[in-house]
DNA sequence: CGGTATCAGTTCCTTATTGGAACCTTTACC
DNA sequence: GGTAAAGGTTCCAATAAGGAACTGATACCG
């Protein structure tokens, strides 16, 4: 299976990997439910290109995750949509996972 | 930020990211949740390629994610370990979110 | 015993996706 | 008019994935 061909699968956790299953949507996303909200934001945020940050926000728009508003002349907001917001369990269980099973050993300073 | 960066961010659904986040994972492991254990059947599931499946095997099993068990000689079962078993939930809302918000339209066949 | 088939890979080559830097256009500020 | 920032696009190099062929090891067939 391509995975273009995952949009129409009869699996519904196929299907919504075929919307957020790439490198960085889910990364996007889970900056968008902290209040970012603009292009130079995510940038800053996740060292993204921004080629592929273009890319991306523009699918994100296309799928009605994220809606696009002007601010001001050639600036703008992304922000989620309902169906955007409808993500947030996905993101809170993989918080959860994360917390529980990838806990962040800090580097030890000096003589820690 | 580079992808291989994400093992040691401060945020847990990056590091959950980082273990699970690429194209394929997910969709295997979705595999496992439904009983599937070997590469062959996993193969035949996804059409993912010989190499890929071999590499995110191994990855899955160098994280503790699945346990190998050859169950005759040059056969294997992989099975989900409890670390594995814990991503259930993801799953699960990744099942949720797309059965709510990418419905399948089922090719309508002749007059419907 | 030779021939064929399956499983679980590995290797090699081609195609697709990403990373990185430079460039572009509009607006704002001085 | 010069400089800077936002939000892109373009181009090229590096990385990842797709696809087919090839490798053992084991099993079954006659």
């Amino acid at each position: 299976m391509k995975w273009s061909e995952l949009e129409e699968n009869e699996c519904p956790i196929a299907r919504t990997l075929s919307v957020v299953g790439d490198r960085w949507t889910l990364l996007i996303l889970r900056d968008c439910f902290l209040g970012r909200s603009r292009f130079s934001e995510f940038r800053a945020s996740l060292g993204i290109t921004r080629h592929v940050l273009s890319d991306r926000l523009a699918g994100l728009v296309a799928e009605g995750i994220l809606d696009k508003t002007e601010y001001a002349r050639g600036r703008f907001d992304y922000r989620l949509t309902d169906k955007g917001e409808a993500l947030g369990p996905i993101l809170r269980s993989m918080f959860d996972w994360g917390k529980a099973y990838r806990p962040l050993r800090r580097p030890v300073r000096s003589k820690g």
